[in-house]
DNA sequence: TCATCACCTGTAAACGATTGCATCGGCGCC
DNA sequence: GGCGCCGATGCAATCGTTTACAGGTGATGA
């Protein structure tokens, strides 16, 4: 900046305002100022202006990754929010920090202006870490923490229940849950649907699932099957549980969705093209995304922001 | 800092040393500040090291997202390389600036000390763009614009060829490729598939579909029936082609695999439990992401990086 | 007694941008 | 002519950290 000053013949105050755009600064002065900056390849120094500022103009997201378990890393979701939250972030000038919990220690996460927290987790314990952080902080699931933070997620407990009711309206009797509800959305989606259920005198039974895999949803079907105990109508928490559910289901002799409906959650873009095509519940992640930097935006503009309940969309395809 | 000086009866610049674990100052001293300094909740200001040290300790990340083909973002691979890349960044005390092309503009990338371009795109117009900005950059995807930057990617030459190789072994003869030959990754796949094929005196035939969904996997098989040519292998540049245009195949009254053979890539976690299970080639993505990381890596510090292909398998299921 | 050295610690000056306050020429107005 | 004001520009200080250089001890040896 000191370098353009002498060329344009002005001082380094002048060329700050003139690539600002103030107004303070001759129209002409700045157009010149402009294209010698441009001309010569001038480049902003964030970090200098940063510090002037005592802003980052960054976000940190922190995303739950499994390194140990590779698949697990191949759920799609994060990246579908990450895609409406890059979009609007950027669009208002914030540049966004990409971090796992486990290097979110690093001192520029802690630089940042604000936190996006994707996926709370089996437990809590990672949004009271953060919160404990004093940011701005959105997070991606269901509400269920008190602390300064917003919550943006679909509507888990909508979503269970409009499953619950499908089943009951096809005559469904006896239907199972397979997922794992020490995460909250989850536990969500269960509470909706045995609400649901048990409001019309059905009490669904509750298969425990940590994983998110096929694998672990076959499993869980022959897990039932061992025990004797007959079923009618599957909910799987995810899209991949119940392709595994329906395939140990049609093993055991079982047709789907004649003997037994199965509906998934998440809509992945295989499971329209499953066989048979996988009904499911969709979420707006790309809306759920921008939401969540509307979010983090207000409050690092020192506005109220709500937590907020995103629409769901039963899907009813062939199972 | 001034503060810690303050509170522990030395100098600024002793604290920083301190802090920084240098040999300078005596231990006892030292330990001392350390304590008060996390005793008061100190926090580096990482804008003010970076600007003193003219270096910003970030390197940014530049997906290709579509928000517009919602879908497209479903695509799993960025988010496995993310991990790759984030786990050995992070590692190496290094932060990750996640943007899209359309927000590379922004200043703070620039004022990144490198680059990792993840997808090449249909033409190579992204790749030159960013190699103008002379930053060290590492870019995922297929070898082919000259520049000082390196490319890692898997052996997609390879890949096509084991397919062909297998197709050959299965009798196979009148086999189509389905994908998009304008990404230089898929280019590689077809090439490696028909030098293979040719070998052997098969030509087989190229279906250009933009879009990597099942639907226009369909559509690619339908258009085949329509032209009434005959096939009986198909190798699909990606697992969702596969399986829309398995369904596609099995529509038209052919089984899979007893009339045709057909192959995915990727090995989505869906494919495993489509029915027919789908056969496909997987790379590994976190492995991927980990070298791109290191090459840059290596790139800031002045050492010398090569390209790298990575190695795939051809994982053989039902199809 | 004094030079030498090792070991700590401190002073001042950067790094590159922005804000408060001062300056300065010119214009309108009474 | 003098006053006040306005638009445009500049000076100096500031953000929080680190590096070059300069002390200032106390011990050691001659």
């Amino acid at each position: 900046m000191a370098d353009l000053a002498r060329l344009s013949g002005v001082s380094k105050i002048t060329v700050s305002r003139a690539l600002g755009d103030s107004p303070l600064v001759n129209a002409r002065t700045r157009d010149r100022i402009q294209s010698i900056a441009r001309e010569h390849g001038y480049k902003l120094n964030v970090n200098a202006r940063n510090l002037r500022l005592r802003r980052s103009h960054t976000v940190a997201v922190i995303v739950e990754m499994k390194p140990t378990a590779q698949r697990g890393m191949f759920d799609p979701y994060p990246l579908a929010l990450l895609g409406g939250i890059s979009q609007e972030l950027t669009a208002a000038g914030y540049s966004v920090l990409l971090t796992t919990r486990q290097g979110a220690t690093v001192a520029a996460v802690q630089a940042a202006d604000g936190l996006i927290l994707l996926g709370q987790g089996a437990n809590q314990e990672a949004v009271r870490r953060f919160d404990r952080l004093g940011l701005p902080m959105a997070v991606w699931g269901a509400t269920s923490v008190a602390g300064s933070h917003v919550t943006i997620g679909s509507d888990n407990r909508g979503g269970g229940a409009c499953v619950a009711e499908h089943f009951f309206a096809l005559g469904r009797r006896q239907p199972i849950f397979i997922g794992n509800p020490s995460h909250p959305e989850i536990f969500d989606r269960l509470n909706g649907f045995v609400d649901a259920l048990v409001a019309r005198g059905i009490k669904p039974l509750l298969l425990k699932r940590d994983e998110f895999t096929p694998e672990s949803g076959a499993e869980a079907v022959q897990a039932v099957h061992a025990r004797g105990v007959a079923f009618d109508a599957i909910f799987a928490c995810n899209d991949l549980l119940a392709m595994g559910a329906i395939r140990a289901t049609v093993a055991l002799g079982k047709s789907v969705p004649r003997d037994v409906s199965v509906v998934g959650y998440d809509d992945m873009p295989a499971g329209a093209t499953f066989l048979p095509a996988l009904s499911t519940v969709r979420q707006d992640w790309q809306l759920g995304g921008t939401l969540l930097a509307r979010k983090v935006l207000g409050l690092i503009g020192h506005q109220d922001a709500e937590s907020e309940s995103l629409p769901v969309e039963l899907v009813v395809r062939g199972t």
